[in-house]
DNA sequence: TCTTGACCTAGAGCGCACTCTAACCCGTAT
DNA sequence: ATACGGGTTAGAGTGCGCTCTAGGTCAAGA
């Protein structure tokens, strides 16, 4: 699987994946005759990963630190696990604050049906 | 109220209040005597606003098309509710994949702990 | 009077996460 | 043979949202 199979399997533009080699975010891709990147598939279960841990919102420096202990092998389990774990309490505190921010959204809108209803508006709130 | 007060309360330091500014986020504020910005303590309801359009993920530009309407006053209801109601889709689109996600991170930790019950791991996953 | 601390401006700098450019190489189809 | 559609590199550029610096003003307290 050369890099433009990659890019269109895992949504990452060439660009992006030649980038994440070069930080360390991706393994140094083997190379075929030719000298291009040659993947082998399973980086797709890696590359879906990463990808969840973006939209969870971590930061580029800790899929770092979980790629390097990824890359130590079996006996670093345990920190991982403990990374994992602080940003899973990351994102559930992100949810409970964007649910609380939804409700209030709701209202906001509602205010906007009603001061429709009404045909007038006092403008004394945002 | 002045520009660090202001700081204080919204939560946003001085050098975000005055790029706020700078930008069009934040009305030109009333200067006192010696030319300091003097606040109305209501622009606190904007700032708070604001700052729940920002934690909500909205960009900058979008929070600028707001403002701008609100400006113009009440005639712009119908544009700003229709911002406010495609920004509130977008979020729970985000609150969707944020859960889902949460739970896939919840079956990656447990598959951790229960590794380590186990002694060993086949490092066949992320 | 002098110092301190908070304010002012214009403009530069920063960290993040890409994204693109320029110049080159390689294999395949015409 | 040559053109094309991929790939390669090093390094520059981009957009976002601040954040800070330099050099100055101003009011109040010791």
């Amino acid at each position: 699987m050369k890099i433009g199979e990659l890019a269109k399997c895992s949504g990452l533009s060439t660009y992006t994946i030649r980038y994440y080699e070069r930080i360390g975010l991706l393994p140094v891709a083997e190379r075929d005759a030719g000298g291009q990147r040659d993947y082998d598939p399973s980086i797709l279960i890696w590359t879906e990963f990463l990808g969840r841990l973006k939209t969870t919102g971590m930061p580029i420096r800790d899929m770092l630190r979980y790629a390097r202990l990824r890359e130590q092998g079996a006996q670093t389990g345990l920190e991982r696990r403990a990374l994992l774990e602080a940003h899973r309490d990351m994102v559930r505190d992100k949810l409970d604050t964007l649910q609380a921010s939804l409700l209030v959204l709701d209202i906001k809108i509602d205010s906007y049906v009603d001061t429709e209803q009404r045909t007038h508006h006092d403008e004394t709130t945002p």
